[in-house]
DNA sequence: TCGATATTCAACCATTCGGTTGACTATCTT
DNA sequence: AAGATAGTCAACCGAATGGTTGAATATCGA
């Protein structure tokens, strides 16, 4: 695996922080997609998707490739596991708070015995 | 855990593209932190420091609580937990990646004997 | 009460962002 | 060769971002 530095994390959240982008992933993630394809579902110009998808590309979180003058475009989930990687050193936080969360439950489950 | 909606998401991930609020997100922690501390790694003033504070705080990745003068920053990691769960739902296509290159070992690794 | 400390606020600035439109390039089809 | 199709590029626009500085607010300690 890539090792995530700075300068990729700011990149690969900064694209994930708009609603649109996050839509075209999902979208690209069902199966690879055309430019036109990406673009199709958002009541925007074509310019403006291309733009968005340009982001997702530098990013990482797509690549393309082209062939005639049709572009398809393909998820590259590798760069959402670093993300998730960045993420993963935080698990220990919110696991910890479940395993509190069900030892109350589990209490107070007890109690009403 | 509170549903994360799109808006949610544009916060957690905007706050999140930054290498000076991620750098505060792991310094907060390692313990609760005052504004100050917070602040006193970076090099900028403390104003902008501040400003990055109140992104994570409107994102809800950090809570402030205050006492007196001093104003309190703990991490808030359920925030975090959103933004891992958005991911988890690609989780499959880099671990399937994962399967692939590790069979790919094994049948290197049998062809050597 | 006075000065130090902790922090925010407001105004400003340059840059980036997310969108538009119109022109351009390249490829496919006929 | 001519027109349709796929996509980018460049210029523009208003709003948001990330920083600055100086003033304001509120609390603490002597």
């Amino acid at each position: 695996m890539v090792e995530p530095n700075n300068e990729n994390l700011d990149l690969i959240f900064h694209a994930l922080a708009d609603a649109t982008r996050r839509e075209m992933i999902r979208l690209v993630s069902e199966k690879e997609k055309t430019v036109s394809e990406m673009a199709e579902p958002f009541d925007m110009s074509l310019a403006a998707a291309s733009k968005h998808i340009k982001v997702l590309e530098k990013a990482n979180l797509i690549q393309r490739t082209v062939e005639g003058r049709t572009h398809t475009c393909r998820i590259n989930a590798e760069t959402l596991a670093l993300a998730s990687k960045w993420l993963s050193v935080y698990e220990k936080f919110w696991s910890k708070r479940f395993d509190v969360l069900e030892s109350e439950i589990l209490k107070a489950k007890k109690k009403e015995h």
